[in-house]
DNA sequence: CGTATTATTGACTCCATTCAAAGATAGTGG
DNA sequence: CCACTATCTTTGAATGGAGTCAATAATACG
């Protein structure tokens, strides 16, 4: 626990997005001791590969990330993206083996919450605890969401995805309207359950029908309202 | 806390899959007592509705029990399906009001860990943390499971189906290849993004390649590792 | 500047849905 | 015990949304 790899949690400016959100300045103190800063990655490097030992839970420091699951035919399908301030590492929470990579979308830096200081901090910190059970709910929100997304048309769900990342960087301190999608229209469609050509073809559609602009990864959203009315309109099954 | 509606976690028989899984009988000693168990229900009544405030993570002693969640089109999804030993209401981890609704599928019982008794449990029992951790963590990987099916074609989707049923049903003791559905084509449908009629189809499909038989909403496995091919055959996208 | 990767666009195909109608099952009361 | 109704299931035929295949265009990269 050398003081070289160490990082103030109050001092870094997503202290109210990530795990320490919600903490006592003291509870603040205690955590920066445990939490240390890792280095950075840059685009297709492994922040951890599946099937590696759990380490802790890690923070998106700054830069992005994509959790890649793999299925028993061997096809990779891109799970999550992660922004800066969302933590990662769930996925080895059960068996203490990750059952899926992180791999960083850009150059990324991260921190780091050691599994071996987590007992520790259950016992010292119980607000930190439910902090984490918060996160650990919030991520299963967002998976049933997901899910709930999957069984609609190709329209809302790349809608919602455009929103979504739309709000996350956002409440980020990003540009809500204009941002670089670090992810090509292979990896888009991967996460969408969608055909590459599918993912092209509706984002010139949105922009057609003048509720965003592309230029290749560049994307502005110019009404959002339209784009919000495909997740609300249209009646139907269940 | 009365005597009445307490019981006793070292006399279930669920106790190496439910939350004291991996305790010591100290440890089962201490949540014993605050486990408290509540009435049984009836097919279609709400253990807690979407909207209700979070009471504590709940297991089920019998019977079986559907996750129920809603889009922004008042539709219903079956996110999740719960047998014995399997807890929930994770869904109101993060927000301390629930996310969806818990229904039961047929006479179920259940037990409550109070949320108002787990700060002091994280403190006192840091193996109980960690186990409620490894539990959410497995939710994840179910989620995660769920995600990457919902790419795959019908046949498969409903092949894991069963497949899970099964195995899930074996580890609670009950028959690996003949039970009883708790569901109908219908709510099968909904739970996998399948129309009703897809589900007929494909269960005489299956039928007719003697994988199952299907008397109604009875299933006899008959040919489990032909089902199981289903899932590994075909190559192809990402 | 040339090569490799990524994106667009069109034509065709197919899996699963929708619509529709008939058949089976379970539950209820006479 | 049987008739009656509501619900659930099966089956067929037609439609359509998104995928696949294929070829071209644009962009990034060394």
């Amino acid at each position: 626990m050398s003081k070289l790899n160490q990082v103030s949690c109050n001092e870094c400016g997503l202290d109210n997005i990530c795990l320490p959100r919600g903490l006592s300045h003291e509870e603040i103190e205690s955590i920066s001791q445990i939490v240390k800063a890792k280095k950075t990655l840059q685009r297709g490097e492994f922040i951890y590969h599946e099937g590696d030992n759990f380490r802790g839970i890690l923070a998106i420091k700054s830069g992005s990330a994509k959790l890649v699951g793999a299925d028993q035919h061997g096809n990779e399908h891109i799970l999550n993206i992660l922004l800066p301030g969302e933590l990662l590492g769930f996925d080895g929470l059960s068996t203490d083996k990750h059952s899926c990579a992180a791999v960083a979308l850009e150059t990324t830096s991260f921190c780091l919450l050691p599994a071996d200081s987590m007992d520790n901090l259950f016992q010292n910190i119980p607000s930190l605890t439910r902090e984490l059970f918060r996160h650990s709910g919030e991520k299963m929100l967002e998976d049933k969401n997901q899910l709930i997304l999957s069984k609609r048309p190709a329209e809302e769900r790349l809608a919602y995805f455009l929103i979504s990342l739309s709000e996350r960087l956002k409440r980020r301190g990003f540009s809500a309207s204009e941002f670089k999608l670090s992810l090509s229209r292979q990896e888009i469609g991967n996460h969408l359950g969608l055909a590459l050509e599918t993912v092209s073809r509706l984002l010139k559609k949105f922009q057609e029908d003048e509720m965003i602009m592309v230029q290749n990864r560049f994307i502005t959203i110019t009404d959002l309202s339209a784009l919000k009315k495909l997740l609300q309109v249209h009646e139907s099954d269940f």
